[in-house]
DNA sequence: GCCTAAGTTCAAAAATTATTGAAACATCAG
DNA sequence: CTGATGTTTCAATAATTTTTGAACTTAGGC
């Protein structure tokens, strides 16, 4: 049995109804949408990142699903992949066990960590590979023009690699 | 009339039946895809690309499409994409209609003008709402902190909106 | 100028990716 | 302990993106 809950009087308001975005916050959300959708990250991710982004203080997973109208697997997933890209920050209050979630302090480190993880792992695993392909080039004679692509293609991917723990250091800030 | 080629006798052979791809070829068509995958480009182009790339000489039409085994349709439109991106040039054989394929000498010029297209227009278009975003924030008095954020997010597009020119000079090389 | 090889277009089908929501799980306030 | 709150999981569904193929267009060789 729920309280009467709602507007005026009612007890706990099991379901406070949360506004939808406004128009200046749908701005930024679009741009955040956009850029996202370059990095192939979905737009709900975007736009949970985006409400937090423009929110003063920190927001708590009711108001994410209220505001921005998605199902709770979504903001799930969302604050999931934001936290395990180091993009969000939780705050605990004392008396609940409610999380509460703003963004990381810098916006740029974010990004240069979302696409280390995208493109460190590709080049990882392509190192061997690349190799190969190389040695192969050469044991069959290719042309010298095939054959400089491809040792062009393997320095460059050893100098990422070399490079990248420069970057951001991995886990660790 | 074509001349008889292919195994023994045979009239016009129509289709020509190409090679499916050698492990090698496949092993950096793989790279290539991954790689594009990050930037949400279809594996088709990322696969006619390394055909490109991995190949002594020009390609045709009909060589991709049967070494690839996919459709028409997909190497047409690749193609279109990877010339419309600057990533690959043409070379036309006299006494042909025909044309064939080769990737542009820098795939590191290839890969800054790509990306280009996708962040720039984001860039250009985002401008303006930025601002409103902020000049809104500032208006209804929001606290110290997003401000700062949306501040800086404004100074980081004006910086990669002027800067941007300086990578690459947008058609011309 | 024809006529056909060469390539493009685009609606429909297939493949992929994102979202939902109901059920399972975990934690901690009482 | 225990029960409700807060969150995660994941199979099913929805949305989006990619590929296909047949009809159409274009260009150039003859």
């Amino acid at each position: 049995m729920k309280p009467p809950s709602e507007k005026s009087a009612g007890r706990r308001p099991s379901r406070p109804s949360y506004e939808p975005l406004q128009p200046h916050e749908i701005e930024l959300a679009d741009f955040f949408v956009r850029m996202a959708g370059i990095l192939g990250v979905p737009r709900s991710v975007a736009e949970i990142y985006a409400l937090l982004y423009v929110s003063s203080g920190p927001v708590d997973f009711d108001q994410i699903q209220g505001r921005l109208g998605i199902s709770k697997g979504s903001v799930s997933q969302g604050l999931k992949f934001l936290r395990d890209h180091e993009m969000i920050l939780s705050v605990k209050e004392p008396g609940s066990r409610r999380e509460r979630w703003q963004p990381t302090p810098s916006l740029a480190a974010s990004l240069v960590a979302l696409l280390r993880s995208q493109v460190l792992p590709a080049l990882e695993q392509a190192q061997p590979g690349l190799q190969r392909v190389l040695a192969d080039a050469q044991a069959r004679g290719s042309q010298p023009e095939v054959i400089e692509r491809l040792s062009r293609l393997n320095r460059w991917n050893s100098r990422a690699l070399e490079l990248a723990p420069l970057l951001l250091p991995p886990p660790g800030a």
